[in-house]
RNA sequence: GGGCCUGUAGCUCAGAUGGUUAGAGCGCGACACUGAUAAUGUCGAGGUCCGUGGUUCGAUUCCACGCAGGCCCA
């Protein structure tokens, strides 16, 4: 019992702790223990173990780690199940990089088959990295049974989902625009577009044209473009609503007609220099070599006023599909360049498409040769033969052909010999290529599967602000922003390693079949077997896979015999986590009634980054489907940045090692410095010497406060007892008690609040300044002196008590230590399995908090005091002085304070004592709103006071100011000075330092001063501290005839069997310094206890 | 370009429903204590509370506009 552990070692020891957790399955049994309580439900955001962890997941999961431990310490049943994200991008990248191939030689060069077997493998290449990190950093989540989102189960799941999206409506087929390479035949991630060499700068020729008003003659729209290849795709043109716009009278200036053109006031510079304006509105002042054109502003137009007017197409190969070519807004129309007025063409801009899709503007689309819809430009990159002028031309030259003649030349001509060419310039700008073939990319439609965010947006913005957010401003914010503005969410990726879209489609689009199961796609198998398009039927293997390949081989059949074909993409890896509420459960195909008691989650927590990721997939599935919300509280922690503020990166070589630093400094005070050094939504800067300052600071004042309670406890065998009644305890005890509760009712709030850095501060500041600096510091002597009283039982129950109560509040956030503690205090069993305490109230003591507290800055006060007098703090000061008025709250204490500052008595001096001076100030808090400016005359009023008129108001509680009368809460009263006395004031406080020694002051200062040398003496020789011993002292007879006077406190205090003065120097002994100024011989024995 | 967050001592952070002396810890300097001692206490130096305007008797705090850093999205 009460084992000292020695100087801290908590690496060391929390590899104990962990070997004791495992062996006794400490945390499945916490979980169990609750089971049939009310259900907390978590939901564990899954990483992906494709990469080794980072100091910031630790961050992340010391906050979900210690929200969970609260509540299970709270009574609910908190299960929780690890997970692995384990499709997308990132994955395919290494593994593309490992076997050194690119995307097109999958299904070519390495099979689809191999291929994703290869990325099965790399996803968990670091599973045993992350799961040793769980483990170390004392992150309780079950690891045993996790989910995996390729799992076939999994899947399953996930499917089901996406057809009750189909059945809704919600999930759609369109196109979206996405970087094509038409010399590579394939679409480009924006990850490629990213490569370093992507952008080129490259010189193309920029055309301003002029699209026809449709019913004012000779009005034009002037727009700007630097792909003229997309005019003839043109569906509508953009200006900015707010922009200002100009009519302009002028000149064509090939043609030389008059004509009037409308564009940006702003823009107006670029087409036309000011000597323009002067010159007259003549056609023979036209100078088209240097663009010198004679004009004149007809009006001002709102951008808004143009919009809805339509105007003449450039071309007219295909009529649109509705109602195109007409003025619409855009919000991405700019001022810096071109016209103001933005040339849309749907099919090749992804704002073009946004804006038109806005504005139910179709695009310009054709049929292909089996009558399906095609842009005007083909995969190839060549017009289609239904543009008649450039048929069969490549818009940029693909083909590396020596005698190609670029397209946009010739658009420029054409549009010139008509008339609606304005300029024609170079333009020199940054355009990405093809990281392969080197040609310039093409923004090209693409066909993709959407969920129709869009529909869901007002029910996505009113379940939000049902969730708890900490902090509440990311879900109004940031969260609330995005849904409030939410497009459709593209689900396709034409990738292979992720769950496949489960759609069947003819060729011609006239038949589509969404599977939600493996026993509908089994029972459609079979059918088209029966018509013979399949050979057997892959979803009978008891080991059935569906990924790819496997799936893009099944072949459906329509009820007319028209074999169906699998949409060939996979979908965003974003569902498969967003979907993990379902799908960990095999939902709704198992488990339906675990599924109830668990969704949706009490709790979540994840990064800032999560905003459009997890937050958001998890928030749209279950709206969508469930119509309410995935997660009921979600708590966003920051990002982790060195001690620079630099993000930490491979590159800058600034990435802290997370199993270092827990084999450093131990697990408890990683997890405690990420907690308690700033909140968790702000970013942390991570300095590792802060976190060595942590343990040093925190941890290691709580351990020596162990150690001491450990250190006597053993020596004067204490055995554990109930607390006494409060009221029998010492004033100390019963202060302590009321801190403890105090601590107690504030801890958990912070924890109900989510906000544990409050908790940790509120921890610390306990530990360090009133367990140890002044219960501790204060009680020392209860604890090692003699008699084993009630006085003694008492202080060792009550210590024992506040440090059980604070293992137990830091038990979510440092669980080894708690534990530690917890064992060592000599209770059964693991800390996790008990209850979180209650706070009561009836051991809370407020007058005696705050009488404490004041008396607290009292004593540094009188130390700062003491300081100043130069009088040694082993010497006995008569008296300190302080005014009547803390008569009340400091009596109980006088004892303590005296104690502690070596005083003989405190001095209440009376208010009308000359030694006081007392000054008025106005309380502005509560006069200010009243008396407005006045309050400054009140002020210099106030000061003029003499001191008799003060004691008058004080006593008669009323002043009376110029028609004004206060009371006395509406003064502040400050006692300022004690003159004559060394005196010092805070906060209100003052005290008076009385340095007048008596000779029996005097040499009560001289006993204790020998008493410390003998102790130094006592230390020195290596004696224990119950150690009894023989004292031969001498000193000039002078000193010693005082002193013999108190041999009997010194012998106490030393624990000395005999004190024996002798006459001369002891031979042998080297002389002390005593006082200064005298030499001190002391021969210390140890005194041996005879039987 | 948009949304959100942050800006207080050399560093990491508190704080103030707007109130006249803005705090802590670390670091730095000085001293003390010595029955927690690889611990502890006291004192000192150190601040334009990012800037500018506004509201107010009073602004570091509220409002507006900026500046700087971060995250997400274009």
């Amino acid at each position: 019992m009460w084992r000292s552990l020695g100087p801290l070692r908590l690496p060391e020891w929390e590899q104990s702790i962990l070997a004791r957790w495992q062996a006794e399955r400490t945390f499945q049994r916490s979980v169990a223990r609750r089971r049939g309580g009310p259900t907390y439900a978590f939901y564990e955001g899954p990483p992906s173990a494709n990469g080794k962890p980072g100091i910031h997941h630790v961050f992340a999961r010391t906050l979900k780690d210690l929200i969970c431990r609260y509540q299970t310490m709270r009574g609910f049943y908190v299960p929780r199940r690890a997970g692995w994200d384990t499709h997308g991008l990132p994955v395919e990248l290494s593994v593309e990089k490992e076997l050194g191939i690119s995307k097109a030689d999958i299904g070519t060069k390495v099979s689809i088959a191999d291929y994703n077997k290869a990325c099965r493998e790399a996803v968990m290449r670091y599973k045993a990295t992350w799961d040793a990190l769980t483990e170390r950093m004392g992150y309780w989540v079950e690891l045993e049974d996790p989910y995996i989102t390729f799992d076939a189960k999994y899947i399953e799941s996930v499917w089901w989902l996406l057809k009750r999206f189909y059945e809704k409506g919600l999930l759609y087929r369109d196109y979206t625009i996405q970087p094509y390479s038409p010399a590579a035949g394939t679409a480009l991630s924006q990850h490629e577009l990213n490569l370093p060499g992507a952008y080129k700068t490259v010189r193309d020729p920029s055309l301003t044209v002029q699209f026809r008003h449709q019913t004012e003659p000779d009005l034009y729209f002037l727009a700007w473009t630097t792909t003229p290849w997309t005019l003839p795709s043109n569906a509508a043109l953009a200006v900015g609503p707010d922009f200002t716009y100009v009519e302009i009278e002028t000149f064509q200036p090939y043609t030389r007609e008059p004509t009037r053109v409308i564009l940006a006031k702003e823009s107006v510079p670029r087409y036309f220099s000011a000597e323009g304006a002067e010159l007259p509105l003549s056609p023979e002042f036209v100078d088209v070599r240097t663009g010198r054109l004679p004009y004149r502003i007809n009006r001002y137009l709102k951008g808004q006023d143009l919009i809805g007017q339509r105007y003449e197409p450039l071309f007219r190969y295909v009529e649109p599909d509705g109602d195109a070519w007409r003025i619409i807004a855009g919000d991405f129309v700019s001022l810096e360049e071109g016209t103001g007025i933005v040339h849309i063409a749907p099919t090749f801009g992804a704002d073009d498409l946004r804006a038109a899709r806005k504005n139910a503007i179709s695009p310009i689309l054709t049929s292909d040769a089996h009558g399906n819809p095609t842009p005007l430009v083909d995969k190839e990159g060549r017009f289609v033969p239904q543009v008649t002028d450039f048929a069969g031309r490549y818009v940029k030259n693909y083909t590396d052909a020596p005698d190609y003649r670029p397209v946009d030349e010739d658009i420029a001509l054409y549009l010139r010999q008509r008339g609606l060419l304005f300029r024609k310039e170079i333009y020199e700008h940054n355009y990405p290529h093809c990281w392969r073939t080197d040609k310039p990319i093409l923004y090209y439609p693409v066909e993709a599967w959407f969920i129709r965010t869009s529909a869901l947006r007002e029910k996505l913005v009113a379940l939000n602000q049902t969730i708890r957010w900490y902090p509440p401003t990311i879900g109004e914010g940031r969260f609330g922003n995005w849904l409030e503005n939410v497009e459709d969410w593209n689900l396709s990726r034409s990738r292979f390693w992720g769950i496949p879209l489960p759609i069947w489609r003819s060729r011609d689009g006239r038949y589509e079949r969404c599977i939600g199961s493996f026993e509908e796609l089994r029972e459609a198998v079979e059918e088209s077997r029966k018509q013979g398009l399949m050979q057997h039927n892959p979803v009978m293997h008891p080991d059935f896979d569906p990924h790819r390949p496997t799936v893009d081989e099944i072949i459906l059949v329509a009820p007319d015999g028209t074999p169906l074909y699998r949409e060939p993409d996979v979908i965003d890896v974003w569902f498969d986590s967003g979907a993990m509420p379902y799908a960990q459960l095999h939902y709704p195909f198992e488990n339906e009634e675990i599924f109830s008691q668990q969704f949706p989650a009490d709790f979540i927590a994840e990064g800032v980054d999560q905003t459009r990721g997890w937050f958001y997939t998890l928030h749209v599935i279950a709206a969508a489907l469930f119509g309410t919300v995935a997660y009921k509280r979600v708590l966003v922690n920051g990002l982790v940045l060195d001690k620079e503020g630099n993000k930490m990166s491979k590159r800058l070589g600034n990435v802290v090692d997370p199993f270092t630093l827990m084999e450093r400094y131990g697990a408890d005070p990683t997890r405690w410095y990420l907690i308690s050094n700033a909140p968790p939504w702000e970013n942390v800067r991570f300095d590792e010497k802060r976190l060595a300052e942590k343990v040093r600071s925190f941890f290691g004042t709580l351990h020596n406060t162990y150690e001491f309670f450990a250190l006597y406890a053993r020596i004067d065998g204490y055995q554990i007892q109930p607390l006494p009644p409060v009221d029998q305890l010492p004033l100390i005890d019963r202060w302590l008690l009321s801190e403890v509760e105090k601590l107690t009712a504030e801890v958990s709030e912070a924890y109900e609040n989510y906000y544990p850095t409050q908790a940790a501060r509120l921890i610390e500041d306990f530990v360090i300044e009133r367990l140890s600096n002044w219960y501790v510091r204060l009680n020392r002597r209860r604890f090692w002196k003699g008699e084993k009283d009630q006085d003694k039982w008492a202080a060792f129950t009550v210590l024992r008590y506040a440090l059980l109560r604070t293992a137990q509040l830091m038990a979510p956030i440092a669980p080894f230590y708690a534990e530690l503690l917890w064992e060592h205090l000599g209770e059964r069993g693991s800390i996790h399995e008990s209850d979180f305490p209650s706070s009561t109230l009836l051991w809370r003591d407020l007058s005696l908090e705050e009488s404490m507290e004041k008396a607290r800055r009292l004593t540094s006060l009188l130390h700062s005091l003491r300081k100043q007098s130069g009088v040694r703090v082993r010497q006995p000061l008569p008296q300190a002085l302080v005014p009547a008025s803390y008569k009340n709250w400091l009596d109980p204490l006088t004892d303590l304070l005296k104690a502690e500052v070596n005083l003989k008595a405190i001095t209440y001096l009376d208010d009308h004592s000359q030694a006081v001076y007392y000054e008025l100030r106005p309380n502005y808090r509560t006069l200010g709103p009243s008396l407005g400016p006045r309050i400054k005359d009140l002020a210099s009023y106030l000061h003029t006071l003499p001191q008799e008129a003060i004691l008058e108001t004080l006593q008669k509680g009323k002043l009376q100011w110029e028609g004004h009368s206060f009371s006395l809460p509406d003064l502040e009263i400050r006692a300022q000075a004690l003159p004559g006395w060394l005196h010092a004031s805070e906060g209100g406080l003052t005290v008076a330092l009385d340095t007048r020694l008596t000779p029996e002051l005097e040499k009560e200062g001289w006993a204790r001063e020998l008493i410390h040398h003998i102790q130094v003496l006592r230390k020195n020789a290596g004696l224990e501290v119950t150690d009894r011993i023989h004292l031969r002292i001498h000193l000039p007879p002078s000193y010693q005839k005082a002193l013999q006077s108190f041999a009997s406190l010194i012998a106490e205090e030393t624990l000395a069997d005999s004190i024996e003065w002798v006459d001369n120097p002891i031979a042998g002994l080297s002389p002390i310094e005593f006082l200064d100024s005298v030499s001190l011989y002391i021969d210390i024995s140890r005194a041996y206890e005879h039987a």
